[in-house]
RNA sequence: GCCGAGGUGGCGGAAUAGGCAGACGCACCGGACUUAAAAUCCGGUGGGAUUUAACUCCCGUGUCGGUUCGAGUCCGACCCUCGGUACCA
């Protein structure tokens, strides 16, 4: 046996025998199953560090899941649309299929690599017509419940990417992908009804327990509930009226002024023909210029124009004038308030601007008086100055109010939402060609079931500008009406490719069916998935999706469940010097070059040991070192002994001191390491676990006679180690399970298994205090009576110096810990 | 501003129910082995005071205060860092 962990030849080795004996195959069977998934990547082409911390995470949970028993379910596979691919065409000019299939060969060759324990026979790849047939099938479910529309609306474009974006993938007015400016256009997208779903995606999040509170308050805030009121404002001399939502309807006595956001429809309706039409409308073409930062930013300068018109206060019947300001938005609410300057900050502000009425209709603690007011007053007080509702709380007034607008026939309770639908048109090439078919006569026709995938064609030319390249693709435009038969067109558009990802989970339960997108009992066997982990990043937009298409294929019968992820685990940044690793800035560490000089074993425990899977880890090639150290630790525990381990099999007994405590530590480590994985996720503190008892083991063959080593123990601390490392280390201890004469996998063995009462000490330290200082510690048998104890403790003599001329006041005695004596 | 997470040695991090702060690893120092080096093994390593040394004592988990026999852990106020979000009516 070599002396040292010979990586090169043993990880192919054994990778091979992995794949040769099926050794990661899941299938349904009767027993316990558990779900492990890992986000699926882009494939760019190339691994990164992100990729082996979050598989490597993944791995460990499923092969240890397994060696506890359980019927394991660990698949791996390719979100595989996407703009690199398309880009990577337009700018060397290979066809984004060859480009994307040559990426994925590539990548499964880089995971093999590290030894990961996937059931590669169900491998999908979103790109596959195999699967996005099925993503096009679901968007014609949701199409025929009135889930999937059409409308023309303000979208956001992203001029760079040269496609309309989703809501989740504008990030403070920039592109999510590419950090461009975003701009609005008018145009007709595609949405998916995920505001349908609001309320559940909110409440269901109690079904989440394990997953990071902080991800759920994310979604919370994305989902943006608020309870309120919509009241119908009159216009004088006119029919039209504007619609508010307000969370303030106690306050409606107070509200002295309407605003309307610019892009407000009913402003030209309103304006046009009138003597302020010119300076409304150079106005909102001012607004228009403000890019989203100067427009929506915290300190943002509060603009508006009045345009002439009065609308009714419906409760005071007074005239009040109706504002245009750009601090009303058009995506939320309805795009138009009542302004009440004295409860609100901002009404507050902009009426002080323009000079407005402000009206004290809610009295705090001091008398307000309108005139008088720094600020406005947002408490929810006592309603004054309001007719009917003097005198009431607010929720007594909100009740009152409401019930009031509601028989009055201008307004009703209402819960608005800050989430939007999901536009999900996108004007690019590479992604799920969205089956609709236009007919001069029968309108939009979805594409029949029997003809699904429509097949993205091949022929197509990227030029990377302003629409889909599929437009310019005469064969995929030109079609027949599936209604009529006559000449019709394509959809052009693609989809986004979240929603791709949005269902891939339920996909892998059945990855082979060419029927049906899933069977029932093969998808209610599997899912949900146990544990999921992945990248805060996706907190809102993955997360969010995925969970909306849960709810939708639950309620469409497709499986019994309504969440898809029951676990989550959001893993940290992968750092180098306290910077994320970037290529741009050349700070990337190439996970092929470690493979290549430490091996797979070593990557896999350096990235597992060097901090708790949430937290950003920083790169360090010294604790790869010491990671590889330790693996050649436990190499030589075997290397150096094996004619002896191989002879030891019998049973033994604890002869000595010596004994007795390395097979107390034994069970020590399997308890730690145990609780570290399956309970708290603590890989790091697992490690460590397994560190120490790899040090009592040297310990133990440092201290006792060389003659009397009593080799069946060490077998047993030996094959203990190997197993408790299997998940983080899975070559290495398969080779020394085969040096120990092993024929079957370690993989395939039972977790161990540890004896609380061996991991008790006979003797144990007990710490004295007096006065809470620790002054000694005394040895005394574990069972000790805490009577006998107290006298034992006060028998030392420093302790009897702490306590000359005082007198005790208490003594506490913690059983197995300490004694604290209080003296005055 | 609001919401969330966090602040512990030179560094990454541990302390699971309020009970020895600093497990484990890195780095560093000393020793063994070696002609030598590498590798490996053994030992030391929070700061300070005193001491030849041992012993011993004091301080120490962002700051200040509180509860308690006892606080990294609980409570109150504050400071800082990171993440999310931000005219959301």
């Amino acid at each position: 046996m070599k002396g040292r962990y010979d990586y090169k030849n043993v990880e192919p080795k054994w990778q091979q025998s992995w794949e040769d004996t099926q050794l990661y195959k899941s299938e349904v069977i009767n027993a316990p199953k558990y779900y492990v998934l890992e986000m699926f990547p882009y494939p760019s082409g190339n691994l990164h560090m992100g990729h082996v911390r979050n598989y490597s995470l993944g791995d460990v949970f499923a092969r240890y899941k397994r060696m506890e028993g359980y019927n394991v379910l660990h698949p791996m596979g390719w979100d595989s649309f996407g703009l690199p691919a398309e880009n990577a065409a337009i700018k060397h000019g290979i066809h984004p299929n060859s480009w994307t299939w040559d990426n994925i060969a590539n990548m499964r060759k880089q995971f093999k690599m590290l030894g990961l324990s996937y059931d590669w026979d169900r491998e999908v790849a979103t790109c596959h017509p195999d699967y996005y047939k099925w993503t096009q099938w679901l968007f014609l479910e949701l199409y025929k419940k009135g889930l999937a529309y059409k409308q023309k609306a303000n979208v956001n474009w992203c001029p760079s990417c040269q496609t309309v974006l989703a809501n989740e993938q504008v990030v403070n007015g920039e592109c999510e992908r590419c950090d461009s400016e975003v701009i609005d256009k008018d145009l007709e997208q595609w949405f998916f009804k995920i505001t349908d779903y609001a309320e559940e995606l909110l409440n269901d999040h109690k079904l989440l327990k394990n997953w990071p509170d902080r991800v759920k308050t994310m979604q919370n805030n994305w989902i943006g509930r608020s309870e309120g009121a919509q009241i119908k404002f009159k216009i004088k001399d006119s029919d039209e009226q504007i619609e508010v939502f307000t969370t303030r309807p106690d306050t409606i006595f107070g509200a002295t002024y309407m605003v309307l956001a610019p892009e407000h429809p009913l402003v030209k309706k309103l304006v046009v023909g009138t003597d302020k039409e010119e300076e409304v409308m150079s106005f909102i073409a001012k607004m228009k210029e403000q890019d989203e930062e100067e427009r929506t930013g915290s300190d943002a300068e509060k603009l508006g124009v009045d345009t002439g018109i009065k609308a009714i206060n419906p409760l005071t019947d007074e005239e009040i004038p109706v504002m245009i300001a750009n601090y009303v938005l058009m995506g939320y609410g309805t795009g138009a308030i009542m302004a009440v300057p004295a409860h609100d900050q901002r009404d507050f502000e902009f009426a002080k601007k323009y000079d407005l009425e402000i009206k004290v209709v809610v009295q705090g603690e001091k008398e307000l008086k309108g005139a008088d007011l720094t600020e406005a007053y947002t408490e929810k007080g006592k309603v004054v100055n309001s007719d009917f509702l003097n005198g009431l709380s607010f929720k007594e007034a909100f009740t009152k109010i409401v019930a009031h607008l509601e028989a009055e026939g201008i307004g009703k309770k209402e819960v608005n939402y800050r989430l939007r639908d999901w536009l999900i048109s996108r004007q690019r090439y590479w992604g799920t060609p969205i089956p609709m078919i236009y007919c001069d006569d029968c309108g939009v026709v979805p594409v029949p079931e029997k003809d699904l995938p429509v097949e993205l064609p091949t022929n197509v030319k990227f030029t990377g500008q302003g629409q889909s390249p599929l437009a310019n693709v005469e064969e995929f435009v030109n079609t027949t009406c599936p209604k009529c038969g006559k000449a019709a067109k394509r959809e052009v558009d693609t989809m986004d490719t979240f929603v791709d990802s949005s269902w891939y989970y339920m996909r892998y339960t059945c990855p082979e069916l060419a029927d049906k997108i899933v069977d029932k009992d093969r998808a209610n066997y599997w899912m949900n998935v146990d544990q999921y982990i992945g990248g805060i990043e996706h907190a809102i937009l993955h997360l969010l999706y995925a969970r909306f298409f849960m709810k939708f294929m639950s309620d469409q019968g497709l499986v019994d469940y309504k969440e898809p992820f029951d676990n989550l685990l959001t893993q940290g940044m992968v750092l180098l010097d306290g910077a994320k690793m970037s290529k741009s800035k050349g700070n990337i560490v190439d996970p092929m070059e470690i493979l290549e000089n430490h091996g797979a074993d070593v990557a896999r425990l350096f990235i597992l040991f060097a901090a708790p899977p949430e937290r950003d880890l920083d790169w360090s090639d010294e604790g790869v070192e010491g990671a590889e150290r330790f693996l050649n630790r436990v190499w030589r525990l075997v290397s150096e002994h094996i004619n002896d381990l191989k002879v030891a099999t019998g049973d033994y007994s604890l002869n000595n001191k010596l004994e007795k405590e390395l097979h107390r530590q034994l069970h020590v480590a399997i308890r730690s390491v145990t609780v570290d994985v399956a309970e708290r996720q603590q890989f790091n503190t697992a490690i460590s676990s397994i560190m120490e008892l790899v040090n009592a083991a040297y310990k133990y063959l440092n201290e006792i006679d060389s003659e009397e080593v009593n080799y069946s123990l060490y077998r047993e601390v030996v094959e203990t180690v190997i197993l408790l490392l299997a998940p983080f280390a899975p070559h290495m201890t398969e080779e020394l399970w085969s040096e120990l004469g092993y024929q079957e996998s370690v993989h395939l063995q039972s977790w161990p298994e540890y004896d609380e009462e061996a991991t008790k000490k006979d003797e144990i330290t007990i710490v004295v205090q007096v006065n809470g200082k620790v002054r000694d510690k005394v040895e005394v048998a574990a069972d000790i009576d805490p009577e006998e104890l107290k006298r034992i403790v006060k028998e030392q003599d420093k302790v009897q110096e702490y306590l000359e001329g005082k007198t005790i006041i208490k003594e506490i005695v913690v059983p197995k810990r300490l004694v604290n004596i209080v003296v005055k």
